[in-house]
DNA sequence: TTATGATAGTTTAATGTTAAACTATTTGAT
DNA sequence: ATCAAATAGTTTAACATTAAACTATCATAA
């Protein structure tokens, strides 16, 4: 008795899809990890001064929303990069339970640098499928992806 | 000024690629993790279960390997199911450094009940795409997660 | 106006995660 | 036979991550 679990062709189809959806999301990951670590960066250290980069200073919710993490954890990605000097938080005035990220000189000047380099890396990653591959990909992504309020 | 990085057509296709991809990747996950937190598993604990339960008592390297992560992880991660009983580690007798991790009891009886439940939640995550849709994505993915080595 | 509930953020506890330094064991070359 | 290099696993330090309990602030309805 060696296997446990014999699928129906749909449902190996689906875990096939998802298996090597996941793979792929992880392999692209720790390779462009690589880049931001040379920088002393973490994924979501990088994704939290991006935001701020692109969107202007942010509320620390609105920075949650954003790279689709817990409030507790923003407040200690937030604080390791404040002690970094990367970023400053400021109390609201109107309302004075948010606090606003915004960057520091030095952390604009990284970010500045920083971005266009790892956009490069994302595109050389992504050119392991052509245009049209990498439009299909998206679309399909987002089919999957809307499902998010289940 | 607001626009601090203005990419070509091919930048902004592939990057528009990979966020999808991350985002599809991360929200199926974490409604697919919904599933396994009822039952008291992380992923990692329940990618570990599932590899010993259908491939058999693994050393810890070769559970590193199946689902990619690192010895010192791996460590833990095993630790945390042997505290709870779901896994036995036994030394191995030719090869001294080696430590098998096996299935218990306990073990055996959560795995096999999870599995098919696990695999029906994924089939269902999947159903957002037609079945072909689901054959074109592995493809796809598989073309990314295939530059692995570099 | 005041009490109730909602919201923003912090803290805590538990687990995950890696890299790097470490121990124990084995292999292989001289 | 011996010693150096490789390999399996552990430990440590740092950061990530969440859920849940908590504080502070705000909004609103009675």
């Amino acid at each position: 008795m060696r296997i446990h679990y014999k699928g129906s062709k749909k449902e190996v189809r689906a875990l096939n899809a998802y298996v090597k959806l996941m793979r792929a999301a992880e392999s692209v990951t720790t390779r462009t990890y690589r880049h931001l670590a040379d920088v002393g960066l973490t994924i979501s250290q990088f994704g939290v001064l991006e935001a701020i980069y692109h969107l202007g200073p942010l509320s620390q919710r609105d920075i949650g929303k954003k790279i689709l993490r817990s409030s507790g954890n923003i407040t200690m990605v937030v604080d390791n990069l404040e002690k970094r000097g990367l970023v400053k938080r400021e109390r609201g005035q109107e309302d004075r339970r948010f606090l606003t990220a915004h960057l520091t000189k030095d952390g604009h000047k990284l970010i500045s640098e920083i971005f266009p380099q790892h956009a490069a890396v994302i595109v050389e990653e992504m050119n392991a499928l052509t245009e049209s591959e990498q439009e299909e990909l998206g679309g399909l992504c987002r089919k999957l992806g809307l499902r998010e309020g289940r």
